[in-house]
RNA sequence: GCGAGAGUGGUGAAAUUGGUAGACACGCUAGAUUUAGGAUCUAGUGCCGAAAGGCGUGGGGGUUCGAGUCCCCCCUCUCGUACCA
């Protein structure tokens, strides 16, 4: 070999490190400081990885290797998250097993992850969909039921008969389901359903401690929705229907009861039947149909425009006895609150809206805007007024004041009382599929009942049929001999459940599987738990704000409330990859007779021909491209990857072109982690450049060797190796700073930027020497592992530094014992202060703010003011500019500026 | 609508507490070398200007000796969310 070629020396090092398990972690040495580094579970498709995945893996994985120089104890796995949709759709449009489906697919994954170097404990790999680890997933169940969290409920779902599954709200998307896009309609099903409500509370105030990035702390607040108010209630006026029927509604602005100019109830409320008149019975039955025909997406639709129909009855305010019409409308929901509002037509846009339509009163509360013109909903600086009755007044003080004293009155009354609502939901917790965990749970005499522990894990039965029933009933069901069972306990006939869990489940918990994967008391063996928990660091994308976390946290702080964990939060840290889009496209429009017409960001007719250009083919004019040399404007942006767009990259094929240390590289020198950014293949031509530079820093491509600048140093007649200058130590030490504060402060791609600058340098060394060059690629082999594995063993080659293949290294340290042929464990380099400081420092030098020279000054006089000044005033161009009038000042910012102002 | 984040060269991006804007890389220009190369090396490259100098971090104000960074107003983009009472 002589040039850099990945291909040769990259499976090299992949296979000894997976033949000797450099990366197993040692899970008897709890006393040294652990690193739990978790990339989110990789659902194994068929397409394989995309370039997404080795971006937040290859950040996992240079924390992982340096921490583990750095002397932690590392835990960095992965697993699979097996179970989901698309195998089982595969299957049946195939008849292939999914878990035939699945387990190609993971080991298609497992061959690509192994080609990118990332150095995970392959011996803790984890599968949703292996019985053994699903048997925990159950037990979790089981565990979640006894806490009385877990329970059936007939419920309308969002069936999709396309999928012939029931979706969780999450999964659907403006109507639509968020896998293949099919229509979703509702319709009342038995479910099994998670209180996550119960845990509404704490999931949302211990977010607070957490390190994560704010705006998924936020999503989350949101998604919980916490509201506080009041319930109040509202008695139905005698004779408008049965006796001692109230409405009860939920309301954030108890301060605007006395404006309550009519009522609305979700149309599914239960008491609609028992109030709507006779007169009323027939357009109000109608307008139900109509609403529970809706789904998610019609409803949204008709956002816009405002429907509802009166019941005929009457509700009586409490504050002040006025008899108000109670009407429904979909515009309040069934699912949140009580279903019911008060309507306060004066504060609230909605309700003003629906006033406006039907012609209902608007009466002013709170003073401060115009109600005849628009409600007024500012909640801070408004003042009450019209709001008082014989007992009590809220006129004249501020809507936060007057919420405090009219919710006291309602409770001294009885008539209302403080409450807080949240829009959190319970947890759907079943789906009518076969590739999914069976639940743990059988039903006798039609009650369902938990199987006892030893009986799991209830495995899936074999079956060639995939297909949903027509019914609605899953696929499970026609699995006659596994469905009928007998109870374990009694012996009389039982049928098993037959939905499965969401995949949701295995991921909530899978982070505690790879501490102890073979653990068979428990689904983690508490002592390694509470040596390894909390993950210190989980890096996945955005994708997964709420759902996945929520239920996480959700799973996790019931394992905690049963003592199965010790910590309250699963994940410490977390951060989020940026979505790494398409390449940069320039698109031009025609229209139908062929002329260009210049590109809107408002809106381009689809009768437009689109035109991709190349990038010479267009220039920038202003904050816009054009077409080179006309006016017309064309759309410059990167596009999400998409197949249909045909701008998907695959990692495989930069693999082969450029070696998977270039792909790790690039990816990281691309910008920050967090950030969306466009791929380039330039871009990544720019960093196998640097890779071969780095190369022939230490190579000579004509003999396969060192090349003579190292050789030099090191000396073939056996003298000591030459000794690095001062200015090669500044450098080298000046790196190693830079890289290891920003690897701490994941600043990835200034990391790389810095070992650039110091190969750069050291290319100029007519004698490079090895005491350099090996601190250097230490701090390379996180961000480029093969390479620099390859360059530190013939570097050991030529020194005989490197002990023979057998011995080992650390193990007096407690570090796992591996061949010391590897870098892989070697102390991480510490950089001295002494060695970086400059002989000498520059000072900028401005008049009136304005840089006009530089002085260069000794180091041991930088302090010096007047030295410095006396200085700056003797640079040519300052004095010619210090001339132009009298100093009035003169800043003087040590080891950086001058300033002199001038008059 | 609401919430969060972001606007810096032709491109991806750098820039301690306010202290020389554009590091590093791509691209481009010129040259060297090579049978050839998506190879390598050298020099240049924010804009205007021959130069002196001027102008420059989405736009407009402000604070300061000094603002990409701090304050106020506005614009644009991205992500999330959507009748949540």
């Amino acid at each position: 070999m002589k040039e850099y070629r990945p291909a040769e020396i990259e499976p090299k090092w992949q296979q000894y490190w997976l033949e000797n398990k450099t990366f197993r972690t040692d899970d008897s040495d709890r006393v040294r400081q652990k690193y739990y580094v978790l990339d989110m579970f990789p659902y194994p498709s068929s397409s394989g990885l995309h370039v997404g995945h080795p971006e937040g893996y290859t950040a996992t994985d240079i924390l992982a290797r340096y921490k583990r120089m750095k002397g932690f104890n590392v835990l960095h796995p992965i697993g699979w998250d097996a179970f989901g949709l698309p195998a089982e759709q595969y299957a049946i449009k195939t008849g292939t097993h999914p878990g035939v489906t699945t387990n190609n697919n993971v080991d298609g994954f497992r061959r690509q992850l192994q080609a990118l170097g990332f150095s995970y404990d392959w011996d803790r790999e984890v599968n949703t969909t292996d019985p053994a680890y699903y048997r925990w997933t159950q037990w979790i169940f089981l565990k979640l039921y006894e806490q009385g969290l877990a329970y059936e409920a007939s419920v309308p779902v969002n069936w999709c008969p396309e999928l012939g599954t029931v979706l969780a709200n999450e999964e659907v998307i403006d109507g639509k389901s968020e896998v293949g896009g099919f229509p979703v309609e509702r319709r009342p099903m038995r479910q099994w359903m998670l209180k996550i409500t119960v845990y509404a509370e704490r999931l949302l105030q211990d977010l607070d401690d957490l390190d994560w990035p704010e705006s998924i702390k936020e999503m989350q607040r949101n998604w919980i929705g916490k509201s506080e108010g009041a319930h109040v209630v509202f008695p139905l006026k005698a004779g408008s229907a049965d006796t001692g029927e109230s409405i009860e509604v939920f309301t954030t602005r108890p301060d605007t009861l006395f404006g309550a100019t009519y009522m609305v109830l979700a149309p599914e409320h239960p008491l609609v039947d028992r109030i709507a008149t006779a007169e009323q019975k027939q357009a109000v039955d109608g307008y139900r149909e109509t609403a529970a025909r809706k789904t998610d997406l019609d409803r949204t639709d008709l956002n816009k425009d405002k429907t509802g129909v009166f019941t005929g009855a009457y509700a009586v305010n409490p504050v002040n006895n006025e008899e108000i019409p109670v009407w429904i409308a979909d515009y309040v929901m069934m699912s949140y609150g009580t279903g019911a509002i008060m309507a306060v037509p004066g504060h609230d846009e909605r309700d003003w809206e629906f006033a406006r339509k039907y012609d209902l009163p608007i009466v002013e509360v709170v003073k401060g805007g115009d109600v005849t013109k628009e409600a007024y909903v500012d909640s801070e600086e408004g003042i009450c007024v019209n709001s008082a009755n014989d007992e009590v007044s809220i006129n004249d003080l501020p809507v936060p004041e007057a919420k405090k004293v009219i919710t006291t009155w309602l409770e001294k009354k009885e008539l209302g009382r403080y409450a807080v609502t949240y829009k959190l939901r319970d947890w759907l917790f079943s789906r009518q599929r076969y590739w999914g965990e069976p639940f743990p749970v059988i039903h006798v005499d039609g009650q369902p009942k938990p199987l006892p522990e030893d009986h799991l894990p209830v495995t899936l039965p074999e079956m060639d049929d995939f297909e949903p029933t027509k019914t609605g009933e899953p696929p499970l069901a026609k699995a006659r001999e596994w469905v009928n069972t007998t109870d374990p306990e009694t012996g009389k006939p039982a049928v098993r459940e037959t939905n499965t869990m969401p995949q949701w489940a295995g991921s909530c918990w899978y982070y505690l599987r790879y501490i102890s994967p073979d653990y068979e008391k428990g689904p983690v063996d508490p002592e390694l738990e509470k040596y390894w928990m909390p993950v210190d660091l989980y890096v996945g994308g955005a994708e997964h704000a709420v759902l996945h976390l929520l239920y996480a946290r959700f799973w996790h702080k019931v394992l905690f409330d049963i003592g199965v964990v010790s910590t309250k939060e699963p994940f410490h840290r977390l951060v989020n990859q940026g979505m790494i889009l398409g390449e940069l496209e320039f698109t031009a429009y025609r229209d139908a007779g062929g002329n260009y017409i210049s590109f809107d960001k408002n809106g381009m007719s689809d009768d437009f021909e689109r035109v991709k250009l190349q990038e010479k083919d267009v220039e920038k004019r202003g904050d816009r491209f054009v077409i080179k040399d006309t006016d017309t404007v064309v759309d410059a942006r990167s596009f999400k990857m998409s197949k249909s767009r045909g701008n998907v990259i695959n990692p495989d094929d930069v693999v082969e072109l450029y070696g998977a240390d270039a792909l790790r590289l690039y990816e990281m020198f691309m910008g920050p982690l967090e950030q969306v950014k466009p791929w380039s293949m330039q871009g990544v031509e720019g960093v196998y450049r640097f890779l071969k530079r780095v190369w022939r820093l230490i190579m000579d491509e004509e003999t396969d060797g060192v090349n003579q600048a190292v050789a030099r140093s090191v000396n073939s007649d056996g003298s000591p190796p030459v000794k690095p200058d001062r200015a090669q130590l500044k450098i080298l030490h000046e790196t190693i700073r830079k890289v290891t504060e920003d690897i701490e402060g994941h600043r990835f791609n200034t990391a790389i930027s810095a070992l650039m600058i110091f190969t750069n340098e050291a290319m100029k060394w007519e004698v490079r020497p090895v005491e350099v060059l090996k601190p250097f690629l230490l701090i390379l082999s996180p961000f480029a592992p093969h390479l620099a594995e390859e360059m530190w063993e013939r570097l050991g080659e030529l020194t005989g530094v490197t002990a023979a293949a057998g011995t080992t290294t650390g193990s007096s340290t407690g570090v796992p014992q591996v061949p010391a042929r590897t870098l892989a464990y070697e102390p991480w380099p510490a950089y001295e202060e002494a060695l970086l400081k400059d002989d000498s420092k520059t000072y900028a030098v401005q008049v009136n703010g304005k840089v006009r020279g530089q002085v260069e000054v000794p180091a041991d006089r930088a302090a010096d003011k007047d030295f410095v000044l006396d200085a700056a005033r003797n640079e040519p161009t300052v004095s010619r500019h210090l001339e132009k009038g009298r100093v009035v000042k003169e800043i003087f910012v040590p080891n950086r500026v001058i300033n002199f102002v001038v008059k």
